[in-house]
RNA sequence: GGUGACAUAGCCAAGUGGUAAGGCAAGGGUCUGCAAAACCCUCAUUCCCCGGUUCAAAUCCGGGUGUCACCUCCA
């Protein structure tokens, strides 16, 4: 499989530490408020990429930071932190926001069939791990304490810039309004470990440590958690790629001078969804969360193919248009199975393998899943029997993860519900919805159809449509759904 | 200002030297009382621009232009 490494800007394969096993180590929430969508699309991609590890028959370790402590507030910045931020809009605590947003977090998830990872570690609960490795840190040189905090000496390395060729002179430090310089680094890059001087008043959660009370530096958490779920060779660390610089640099700077040997061989970055007018943000424009979508009647399973559809480093502007485009999409691959009869002949399975190898083709060249999705219609085309068909669809969804199968076996269903074997008139509508009123109409109808009554016929189907509703007539019934 | 990524039809999008996949939308047709659905057909002489290399370039090289991101918390 060959993986762009954002480390070296090359395609590699992708190879471990330790062979057959993936130590894996994604970047997690902030949970300060909800995730939006293009937060979730990280995720997401995550997702598909760790279920394809497990795919090829890889044993996958993978593990994922709550950040629940010390980050500053985002876009309108003026230097608040966000947890605290969050706990005073809703009158609760750092730690009751904590736990809540961090539910919340998995049901979105687990909405967008995203698998949770073995190991989620909450950023407090690894203080005396991170103590230990800013005193190592402190100890072997690397860093050094100046105004109250502990700072990573950037000096200190052969090559501190990783992921692309930044020279120091060149940073803009403070380019932002509100952003001040830090007068006690010794290098414009050295970046904090340990803070006891918190840049706001009133930091809620507070440690004792060697230096002083206080709360440990952003890019620490990730090191600890995964040094201590990962070991000392992680194979592959993902993240969104606002990530790369400073977070994952720093990450490398602090992690493999603690260890004194190479750390990650595998970076992977997944590019930003965004809006018409640039990055999604919680604070600009509409808020698009999970929630919302659902409101809006979009299933959050055709969000996932909507960004299935788009490679994981390609830009994706988010449109309600698009999601629309990928939702017809959706849609029809799903009918598209469920007109395929499952018990239809026996599984070939050298046709079921050329499939497979497909699907493999594409996701092997840097999870190109855009590729991947069209193997769905490569699939429906195929001349093999419906049960190939199926257990095809069954086993590239296993990790595309829109639930195509499940959702066509439930569309046949209601199928052979609309159609009764007894030649009579059935109503079914398409969400499993019962309403008597819209029944009775339908029926109606039926009626003005039976006696050739065409222009009765047509004007309660437009009523129907005025109140939101769309009926379809289908062999011995009518099916309907509301629509918006 | 510096750094990086990207630029393919109305839209999403693949393609990394051999003559433009796939999907959505649209148009035409079959079917239907009419629709819808389904099915069939059509839909980029051309890949941001200008040079170069080559028998051959969307693909390689050079130079532009544009968009987005990062340098400050962010997926």
């Amino acid at each position: 499989m060959y993986l762009y490494n954002s480390a070296t800007h090359k395609k590699e394969p992708f190879t471990t530490h330790t062979p057959g096993r993936v130590e894996m180590y994604t970047c997690g929430p902030t949970v300060y408020h909800f995730a939006h969508i293009g937060n979730l699309r990280s995720y997401i991609m995550e997702d598909v990429l760790e279920k394809y590890l497990r795919f090829t028959g890889y044993d996958v370790n993978r593990v994922m930071n709550i950040t629940d402590v010390g980050h500053l507030t985002s876009d309108a910045d003026e230097g608040e932190d966000k947890m605290l931020k969050g706990a005073r809009r809703e009158h609760k605590t750092v730690m009751e926001i904590a736990q809540y947003y961090t539910d919340a977090f998995f049901a979105d998830c687990a909405k967008l069939n995203i698998r949770t990872p073995d190991v989620v570690q909450p950023a407090t609960g690894m203080i005396e791990d991170y103590i230990r490795i800013v005193q190592t840190l402190l100890d072997k040189g690397y860093a050094y304490a100046a105004g109250g905090n502990v700072y990573f000496d950037t000096g200190k390395l052969p090559r501190y810039y990783v992921f692309n060729d930044h020279k120091e002179e060149d940073l803009a430090v403070g380019v932002r309004e509100g952003v001040e310089e830090d007068t006690n680094k010794r290098n414009k890059n050295d970046f904090v470990l340990w803070f006891t001087k918190s840049k706001f008043e009133d930091q809620a959660l507070k440690w004792d440590s060697p230096w002083g009370v206080g709360y440990p530096g952003w890019h620490i958490e990730c090191s600890g958690i995964s040094l201590k779920y990962n070991g000392e060779y992680l194979d592959l660390h993902c993240g969104g790629v606002d990530n790369a610089f400073p977070h994952h640099t720093n990450e490398i700077a602090q992690s493999e001078s603690y260890l004194g040997h190479p750390w990650c061989s595998h970076w992977w970055h997944v590019a930003h969804l965004n809006t018409a007018d640039g990055k999604m943000s919680k604070s600009k424009g509409e808020f698009l969360t999970v929630s919302l979508l659902e409101e809006k009647g979009y299933d959050p399973l055709a969000y996932r193919f909507f960004c299935l559809q788009s490679h994981y480093r390609k830009n994706l502007v988010f449109t309600w248009e698009n999601l629309d485009n990928a939702v017809a999409a959706y849609e029809k691959l799903i009918a598209k199975l469920a007109s395929v009869d499952p018990k239809d002949g026996a599984v070939d399975a050298p046709a079921l393998a050329a499939l497979e190898e497909q699907f493999r083709a594409a996701m092997d060249s840097d999870l190109n899943t855009p590729n991947a999705v069209t193997v769905f219609y490569n699939i429906l085309k195929a001349p093999v029997s419906g049960a190939t068909k199926w257990a095809a669809v069954e086993k590239i969804d296993a990790v595309l993860g829109v639930k195509l199968a499940e959702k066509a076996a439930a569309a046949r269903q209601r199928m052979a519900k609309a159609a009764p074997a007894d030649g009579g008139f059935s109503v079914t509508c398409q969400s499993g919805e019962s309403d008597p009123e819209i029944e009775a109409l339908i029926r109606q109808r039926a009626e003005a159809k039976r006696a050739k009554d065409f222009a009765e016929a047509d004007r309660i189907r437009d009523a129907l449509k005025a109140q939101g509703v769309e009926i379809t007539d289908v062999s011995g019934g009518v099916t309907w759904r509301r629509i918006s």
